[in-house]
DNA sequence: GCAACACATACGAAATTTCATATATGATTT
DNA sequence: AAATCATATATGAAATTTCGTATGTGTTGC
């Protein structure tokens, strides 16, 4: 069974919003966050990250893992190298887009 | 006097549309096409293709040239690398997405 | 069990994007 | 200069996306 293969278009939709952009740029650094990390960093309202992690979920961009209460998410392991690639590259080359969003970080595990 | 930069954002909402992201990724491969030779590969109507056109000059990322009727376009020359380096790759990894496209393209000057 | 917490989803309204159609502009040919 | 060709833009309607608010689900601690 193969699974779908991700479309640029899907891909590049997903990183056309402000909120699911710079969620994967701040994944491509920090490696897992869960969903209250990202209300912080972002300062939006709780359903809204909801809403915009279901649709990179869908898209197979990233993975969430349930552990207690909290879901914490990450860029998905299988992710092809070419989409991965161009997270990482538009992460390193964009540092002032993310910025704020990184202090905004308060949690200690990341 | 500095351009405005290109922000991540707004490149990407350029490359989540279906006629701008194979417009994109053809001129990565044929430097440059004229309004004629898009609307074949693409099979969509002039103004259709005009106003996508007309938004990716907005942000910068094509350059366009008149030679007398035609208009041509090409990537930008001062487009970032990094926005240029995810163009080419994401043509490179994804040919199928535009094979047809390229095959509809019947421009002897390209 | 029940209250509290973390997160997900449903719903309708508002904002944004896209498109078809009509029209305008600029260059060439006769 | 009038007709034609290639391309651009304007306009309003339709489709899509986004968001706030309300509510549902799963987990922990008492």
């Amino acid at each position: 069974m193969s699974k779908s293969a991700l479309s640029p278009l899907a891909f590049f939709k997903c990183l056309s919003e402000d909120t699911r952009l710079k969620t994967l740029l701040m994944l491509s650094i920090k490696e897992e966050l869960c969903v209250c990390d990202l209300t912080d960093a972002l300062q939006i309202s709780q359903p809204k990250i909801s809403r915009h992690l279901a649709d990179l979920r869908k898209c197979g961009l990233v993975q969430d893992t349930r552990r207690g209460k909290w879901v914490y998410y990450r860029l998905h392991p299988t992710l092809p190298n070419w989409a991965k690639t161009i997270i990482d590259q538009t992460a390193s080359n964009n540092t002032d887009y993310i910025s704020e969003s990184l202090d905004n970080l308060k949690c200690s595990s990341c």
